[in-house]
This record gives structure tokens, sequence and C-alpha cells, in this order.
RNA sequence: GUAGGUGUAGCUCAGUUGGUUAGAGCGCCAGAUUGUGAUUCUGGAUGUCGCGGGUUCAAAUCCCGUCACUUACCCCA
């Protein structure tokens, strides 16, 4: 068992082979996506002005009440790490010229929440997500969520689903709030404590409780979208006909909230069953974020990679298929064979072969045991014998079959 | 912040009402004739039983404290 002093720090995990191979391809995999949908990388610092996110969060939000990591620099400035991505890129897009008003961003990297951890739910975890910036247009909705699934797909997860609901626009809220109130209030008396004090600090969080006797009298409650504008109405029914006509099928689900007070309209999420409490991989929707003198406003998701990973292996997807083995491994023996096959796999290595070798002088026996747990397709031989003679041994492993070869032949053949 | 669970070999864990040399599987190392890997057989190494204190003739086992991990609540990716 290590000593407690050399363990990262709570909530906080390293990430070694092979497990950072499946990380790898999940990062490699997402470049090539968003290559296709056209955004390109950006990467903001990990430390930010903490009104950076008191702002666009919400000042009132538990991630910004509770969650972040502050800390003040010498200078006495308030700075946070990041404990999500939209603020920086929107700061990033805001700062920008013309150019910039309707980028099409990506990143991917750690994000940080001093919460309790659980399943699901790290202290630093990762976040790969997306910002369409551009004035409100419910194709633009749609066109996100199709990357999404594309994501998906690409990374090989079966069994998401994706939750859809729009929370309109902030001229709806009063109208929303005072709506679910009305719907409410009768039967507050039914409420925990704590739900009565939510129903005035944050009705809408009312709706995704989990507590029984708050989701029996949400079930009753009529759903947001009947209290908003026609306007509201109308782009949630194109988000969903735009959906539709692309052949991606949405749940509707009125009870979904978030967290953030940026979001407007159109809010998702994917889910997926076997991951535990914490079951959204992914959360996005459309935002408005009033910044400096200026107002972005854009559609994103950020998916959160370690939900991603837990969700892949419960579809029987594990890094070791992707843990990259040797394409040949160099067996020695005797002195002078091992000093000239270290030269080989230099020689080898520089021509772009991978190339793994013992540099012991453990025995053939012990060597070849090893070319095989590296997964080595192709083993060397060569010994003092096979070093006079100036020849190769060449063993092919998935069949046991070996050939002597000149040097010539040995590179056509790796 | 609140509540539960767990902490024994590199890994997964067993350890019976406290009883003396703390175990298994996997992995690792070595051997089964001379230089050949998935199997099989044989042998071997490794533990401050999380840490500190207490009860006892005797503690991995009981009590207290502490730290860590874990699950859930709150909330979120």
């Amino acid at each position: 068992m290590a000593s407690t002093s050399l363990q990262p720090i709570q909530g906080m995990s390293d990430i070694s082979p092979p497990d950072v191979y499946l990380w790898q391809m999940i990062e490699e995999r997402a470049r090539e996506v968003f290559a296709r949908y056209r955004f390109q990388e950006i990467r903001t610092p990990l430390l930010e002005k903490t009104e950076l996110f008191t702002h666009s969060l919400g000042d009132t939000t538990d991630v910004v009440t509770k969650e972040m990591y502050s800390l003040q620099d010498r200078g006495g400035r308030n700075l946070s790490l990041r404990p999500e991505g939209t603020a920086s890129a929107v700061r990033y897009i805001a700062a920008g010229a013309e150019e910039t008003a309707n980028a099409r961003v990506f990143y991917m990297g750690p994000m940080f929440r001093c919460e309790r951890p659980q399943a699901g739910r790290k202290r630093q975890f990762h976040q790969i997500g997306i910002e369409a910036v551009g004035a409100p247009n419910p194709r633009a909705d749609a066109e996100v969520i199709a990357l999404q699934l594309h994501l998906l797909s690409a990374w090989g997860l079966e069994g998401a689903k994706i939750r859809l609901n729009t929370i309109g626009l902030p001229e709806d809220r009063a109208a929303v709030v005072d709506g679910l109130r009305e719907a409410i209030r009768p039967r507050l008396s039914e409420l925990p404590e704590d739900a009565q004090q939510r129903f005035e600090t944050n009705v809408l969080r009312l709706l995704d409780s989990k507590d029984e006797a708050v989701q029996k009298v949400i079930a009753d409650v009529p759903p947001v979208i009947e209290f908003m504008s026609a306007d509201s109405r109308a782009y949630l029914d194109t988000v969903v006909e735009t959906l539709r006509s692309l052949e991606i099928d949405v749940e509707i689900d009125p009870s979904l909230v978030r967290g953030l007070d940026y979001y407007v309209h159109t809010v998702w999420e994917v889910v997926h069953g076997g991951l535990g409490a914490q079951n959204a991989i992914s959360g996005g929707g459309r935002y408005r974020i009033q910044i400096g003198s200026k107002t972005i406003d854009g559609v994103g998701f950020a998916m959160g990679v370690e939900r991603m990973i837990a969700a892949l292996g419960s579809n029987g997807i594990t890094a070791e298929q992707f843990a990259p083995k040797p394409a040949v491994f160099i067996v020695s023996l005797g002195e002078a064979a091992l000093k000239e096959n270290m030269l080989l796999a230099q020689m080898l290595r520089y021509r772009g072969i991978s190339c793994e070798m013992d540099l012991g002088d453990r025995k053939v026996k012990a060597q070849m045991k090893r070319a095989d747990k590296a997964g080595a397709a192709q083993v060397i031989i060569r010994g003092d014998t096979e070093l006079e003679k100036g020849i190769f041994v060449l063993k092919n492993m998935a069949d046991g079959t070996q050939r002597e070869v000149e040097l010539p032949e040995l590179m056509e053949l790796l």
C-alpha cells in the first residue's frame, strides 16, 4: 500500500498507461470529427479572473458559490481555476474582431470543481467541448446536437440517449417562474423544507429534484414550455423538426433544467445507463453571455471525459484495446550480440519501426516471454552465432515460424 | 457540508466466537537437458494486516482517535 504522501490530492488522479491510450483514442477521434464540422481548437488558460465565472455562470449558482478553487495572486487579484470551459472560450471570442463573430471552436482539457468526489465526479476532471457562436438559429442547435451524436458513434458508444428541453428566453423567465409557482403553490405543504425554500429561491430547480415528494407534485405541473412566448415555442419546434429531418431521435424532457445561468432556449443532456448517480456524460445548450460591452450568443456542449470512459467501459470498450504494440522485439544472446543489437534497434527506430529489447543478459526464454507479453508481432533473434554468420533469425509470433535472413531482406520484411 | 461502506502481498480478495509460523487466486522470478513465447508441472520471493493510542496473558480481529479511499445526498460533465 502506497503511503499517503505518494498519492495525488483528493479528487484528482493520475492517468497512467494503459488507461491513457483510451484517452488518446478519444482525443484523436474527437479532433477528426471536429475537423469535418470545421471547428478549430482553442487553448485557454486554466486560471482566469474569478469575476469571469461569477458574471457568466451566475453569481448565485452552486458552481460559483461553493465549488470553485479560488486564490489570490501576489498582486491581490482574485483568480479561479476554471470550473468549465465556455466562459473562457467566450471571453476569447468577445475579445476578437469581426472574424470571430461566428467562431466555431472546440477545447479539451482539465476543469476544476472542489466538490465531494463520488462516482463520475472528480475535483479535477476533463471536458471536451465546443462552442458555435452566432445569432440564435435553431438549425445551429440541431447541427451541434448532430455533431455530438457523431462524436459518440466515432467513439463506439452504444446506448446513449439525448434528453432535450427549452428554458426559453430571459424575457420568458418571469412568466415561467410565476407559472410554476402558481401551479405548485396549492401543494406547497407537501414539499420538504429545503424544497419549500427552493420554491422561493429557484423554482426551476424543483423540476429535476430527486426527492419523491417533490417529483410527485412536479408530475402534475404543466411543462415549462406552456408558460413561454410563442417565439420560444416555435424555436424549440424548429430544433426538433430539424433533428427529425436529420433522423435524430430525441426525447423531450420537460423537467430538464440547467445549473448555469447563461442558458437560453435549447438545453440538452446525454445520459447513459450504468454510470451510477451521475449519469449525464454531456450537457449542452444555447447560451447568451454578457461580457464586457458585448453580448455573445452561441450554442455548445461539454462532455465529461471520465464519464464517457465509464460509459465506454460498460460497453466493453477498454484501454487495453488501444495500447500500441511493438512491431518487433529483439532477443540477444551474448555480450557482443547485445551491443550490436542496440545499434540495430536504434537503426530500426530511426526508420520508424517501433522496437523493444531486453538490455539485461536474461535467458532467451525470458526474453521471448517478454516479447510475447509486449505483443510483438515479430521477434529478431540474434546471438553471437548469428553475429558471426551475419544473419538474423526472424520469428513470426502469430504462427511460430522462423527463418534466417540477411540484413536487406530483414529490412524488407519489417 | 451531511450520511453509509471500506482500508490485509504488485493486483483482486479470504481470514470463522480475539489464540501464537497471516492465506488464496492472478501477476512476478526461477527450474522441468543444450539458445525460442499463450498451455502444463514444480519451486521461490514480497506484507510496519492504513496510521496512532487503548483493553487483554494474547489484537488483522474488540474500543477510541486519525488519515485515505469509496458510495450517496446537495449540485453538476
